[in-house]
DNA sequence: CTGAAAGCGCTTACAG
DNA sequence: CTGAAAGCGCTTACAG
């Protein structure tokens, strides 16, 4: 295996002429680059991470820390990480970390003082966790979290606008003719259920529709709980006409409390998800979800990573990714009939 | 940040003596290596990745190529693989490959000479690909390959028992009391169709039931093939009481066509399903299925990799790893009555 | 059981 | 625009 000495004296240039090459540094003559290129392609040269690490200040490396068993979201982040960690000569390695192991700052501890990395991705719930973040500072490792609960002030972030997506979903259903839509929403934990709530709330008020409390379940982005909330929601005279699940996983227990009452989806009830995980292309009928922009998410984190090693000390850049709307047919326009007998039981049962 | 001269320095030891603490070479006085591992302690020293990669022969860099734009299957690999990996004190880089990139080849070069990795785990298809193969044995760098479609001699392997899972999930649809299972195979292209097809013969022919040709479909693993396959199966005169799809995707695909036509599953309608992919557990009714041990068979592969570093040359393992039935609602003993018609309606036809 | 020396293959910090 | 020297932090190969 061909080194920079081999590719040097070949060359007839100095080892730093060539790691100047390697680098694309720009101060070095057009013709004297020609000829290392030349070299370089001939002996198949290629620089090792370990010596470029050893020597210099980055390590080419990127880590990925996850805690996700199911890895359904972190999957999506992996796949954009490291394809544009190629691009740019980069590596990902991923340590799966418990998110309330005992040892948890030993584990990052050791990761990063072995590895030295150029940067760490976090995806929730380890993003949120103050242990995990101190460890790393502590550690001097720069840091991007992906989809943060809260932004950091100093912790630069990529994530998508929930709130504006769960209005336009809302918007949709709305626009389609539904007037009673049941909500259900995530667990207080993460505040993407928050701002999920806050934008069907939202696209509510400004449609001038009355929101029924009563049509507001919590859940807890797990399936038995859409399960759970359906039942609550479907056994109701004044059933809603549309229900939006603030994730897929619950919206699928939706899909599958309606089908075992004998509720027809779409015709008796529109069914409205968030994230399109695998699955929600997979069902019958296919569930109207967001789509959320998890690659563009994580090719945007190792940027910033890569960036901040040219400069740093600027301030920590908080971006939001463009979402997109995927409709299936989960949903559809309620009967008229089906209106008027809403209509009909919802004011005899005194909600609105 | 600590390095082996500090502690050296103060423990009172050279450096190749902290060398040998850290890497638990026998040779070292007891009261020595305590002295060492105290100031390691007190210094929180830890030994550079960069430095060993450089200095010795190992990186304790393991590398999982991988493609697959769902990521299931990868997802529990990599789960198991960063687990085990840890415990040995290695770490785990991710490279998403194009299966038919046309700079496949290079890509790979540039992570194996750049990375020099202690070895490389494929999964399918990548493991299947002869120019990932070659291309790797050219680079020198060890590979474990995770459920190839056929074991290469010299390349060790590790995997599921395909063959002997089918053949006891269509014994389980049998002890039922089914008689005319119906079954959708996988495609041609990947090995594991015609394990689970001959496991499910092997089944029937040893409780001699006939198999009627005429249920046994050709899918390709993916969704829509499922619903087809069902279409086809299920609007026949003498339809199945059971069907057998040879992948959840495919399951799932059943399950929802029967839903639409207004099949019940199971009292009408078992269906078992193979994978036990997120999914299964999220519909209603939960899908009988087989439990792969894919995080197992990625712990195996890491073992495999970091043990031919110690001693190689002996000849490649082909491990076999159990799997496990998971029984939920989607089967079920048929009606007496549904078992009458059937067998009425099977005999008028000519079938048997 | 322990250590002194050399070297892995690069980048850094200077110098010209 | 180019290069000579030093050094990053370990392991190897050898010696005692």
């Amino acid at each position: 295996m061909a080194t920079i000495v081999d590719v040097a004296a070949r060359a007839g240039v100095s080892i730093k002429t060539v790691s100047r090459v390697m680098n694309e540094e720009a101060s070095v003559r057009p013709d004297t680059r020609e000829r290392v290129l030349k070299v370089v392609a001939e002996l198949k040269y290629r620089p090792k991470l370990s010596a470029r690490s050893l020597a210099g200040r980055r390590s080419f490396l990127i880590g990925l820390l996850y805690y996700d068993p199911s890895a359904v979201f972190v999957g999506a982040v992996q796949q954009g990480a490291t394809l544009r960690c190629r691009e740019l000569g980069y590596h990902l390695v991923v340590e799966s970390l418990h998110d309330d192991a005992p040892d948890l700052v030993r584990q990052i501890d050791r990761t990063v003082s072995a590895l030295q990395p150029d940067g760490m991705i976090l995806t929730p719930p380890l993003c949120d966790n103050p242990v995990v973040l101190r460890a790393l500072r502590d550690g001097g490792t720069p840091v991007v979290l992906i989809s943060p609960a809260r932004e950091v002030r100093k912790i630069p972030s990529v994530r998508m606008d929930d709130a504006k997506a769960a209005e336009e979903i809302t918007n949709l259903l709305v626009s389609l003719g539904h007037e009673r839509i049941g909500f259900i929403r995530g667990p207080d934990s993460q505040i993407a259920s928050a701002r999920r709530e806050q934008g069907f709330l939202a696209a509510m008020e400004r449609h001038r529709l009355s929101v029924d409390r009563d049509l507001m379940v919590q859940g807890n982005f797990i399936f038995g709980s859409g399960v759970e909330a359906a039942h609550h929601l479907l056994s109701r005279r004044a059933r809603p006409t549309a229900v939006f699940a603030s994730n897929d996983e619950m919206a699928l227990g939706v899909l599958a409390t309606a089908q075992r009452l004998g509720i027809r989806v779409p015709q008796d009830l529109s069914i409205a998800g968030f994230d399109d995980f695998h699955a929600a292309s997979l069902v019958w009928p296919g569930l109207t979800t967001v789509r959320q922009p998890i690659a563009g998410m994580a090719r945007a984190a190792v940027e910033l990573l890569v960036g901040a090693q040219e400069d740093s000390g600027r301030p920590a850049a908080h971006l939001v990714l463009p979402h997109e709307l995927v409709v299936r047919d989960s949903t559809c326009a309620p009967s008229r009939s089906l209106v008027r007998s809403v209509r009909r039981a919802s004011s005899e049962s005194g909600g609105q």
